[in-house]
DNA sequence: TGCCGAGTTTAGACGGGTCTAACCCTAAAG
DNA sequence: CTTTAGGGTTAGACCCGTCTAAACTCGGCA
């Protein structure tokens, strides 16, 4: 049986991974997860006498086979709890994450099952990020770009926004920048700001890069214009 | 801040004073949560400080009314959590207990307030148990007798089943044994067991007295027949 | 090639929750 | 009033997850 802290550390590795595709780094998961690097040392230790991580000391960790369909699993309640909540208790897309991060370790595979069911087996949660299927099978990751990497008068479609945190998502929200709204970039400032006028709000949005690299666009099939 | 484990011990005590109405012992706790005497004492020794419990050495324990608030305010989710999982969730009576015992420690007063507003403020969970209010105001003992103290004959309304065991409650539901229904007492053995006709079901059905104690029936306002 | 700094790991401590073994208190029986 | 059995508490150990302080490694730069 593994803990809760391992399943948050097996998931943060799992959710670094996603970005960087690279080994991951101690001090990285220290600051994802917010504690000390020996810690962290210490976990892997653990992580690795069970196998879910492959090590190479002082130079980073990545998942074993088995360590990613742990994560994959935790990542499936997480994002199913989101849905769930938004769904049927009212929450807004902004307030979820946390309650989904508490509860995502405790329920059992029967409760997955169940609220899987009651929402049709979405295949994404509210902020657009895929849901793991029921299987655990690694997603071939979907191809995608950040607004940031659009040119000044594109007009894109939001595919998700990978924000954690519920003060940016709020904003976003109310600025029109959500999963399925139209998005015309308007300028990208040489700092990185995007500004970007959203079809849902009347007013024109600027992002900071390190807001706007998280609002991503699906590739388009190439729509021969 | 009480750790999920100081959150069960407060409940623990709280339930065993409901069945007792006297001081609970050490080896009351230790038996309710599956732990040894030792354990039970160093938590008692904690929860004294921090004033939850009132503790006389060598004579066990009673809630202090902040710990009753705990107590109650965990009940209360276990409670809410029990009945919205079977009305939302189609969980069957007899599986919500171990669910809503993991859940219940993970879930923040918001949820608490969505999932409570979701069922329309109930006053019962599905085994017929009081859930607090949610100013957590301790609840006035509610009237009751088991079965075990009616006399042959008498047709009676079980109000609740208090067993928390799943394959008892099982056994319960499919001979008709549910809060709501009729039964009408057959026969009180000397050794305790009863034998009830339910109205839900053809065959009477037999239960030993540990388990006959558990169904519990409503005071009745004393109907001048 | 050798040094240096950033980042990682080791060492050692601590609090939480649990255990077993040993000791001690309480209350009931004589 | 004394004994004793049963149960409660103390003592000491262990594992987990965390920390700080100190030692070490890697890789870039002189």
């Amino acid at each position: 049986m593994l803990s809760d802290v391992m399943e948050d550390y097996l998931k943060a590795i799992y959710q670094l991974q996603r970005e960087t595709d690279d080994r991951i780094k101690t001090s990285e998961i220290a600051e994802e997860l917010d504690v000390t690097s020996p810690t962290v040392t210490s976990m892997l230790d653990k992580l690795e006498d069970r196998e879910l991580v492959d090590r190479e000391k002082y130079r980073g960790v990545t998942l074993t086979d088995e360590g990613e369909t742990v994560a994959l699993e935790i990542v499936r309640h997480h994002r199913l709890l989101e849905a769930y909540l938004t769904e049927h208790l009212d929450y807004d897309w902004s307030e979820v994450h946390a309650e989904a991060d508490r509860l995502e370790h405790h329920i059992s595979e029967d409760f997955e099952a169940r609220v899987a069911d009651a929402l049709g087996e979405p295949e994404v949660d509210p902020h657009g990020s895929p849901i793991p299927s029921a299987d655990l099978e690694p997603p071939t990751r979907p191809e995608g770009k950040s607004i940031a990497e659009f040119e000044e008068g594109t007009v894109v479609t939001v595919a998700e926004v990978a924000d954690r945190d519920p003060e940016v998502l709020s904003y976003l929200a109310e600025h029109g920048v959500e999963p399925g709204v139209e998005l015309e970039i308007i300028e990208i400032a040489p700092f990185g700001m995007v500004t970007a006028r959203s079809s849902e709000a009347d007013d024109p949005v600027s992002l900071p890069e390190s807001v706007a690299s998280h609002v991503w666009v699906a590739a388009p099939a190439e729509p021969e214009a």
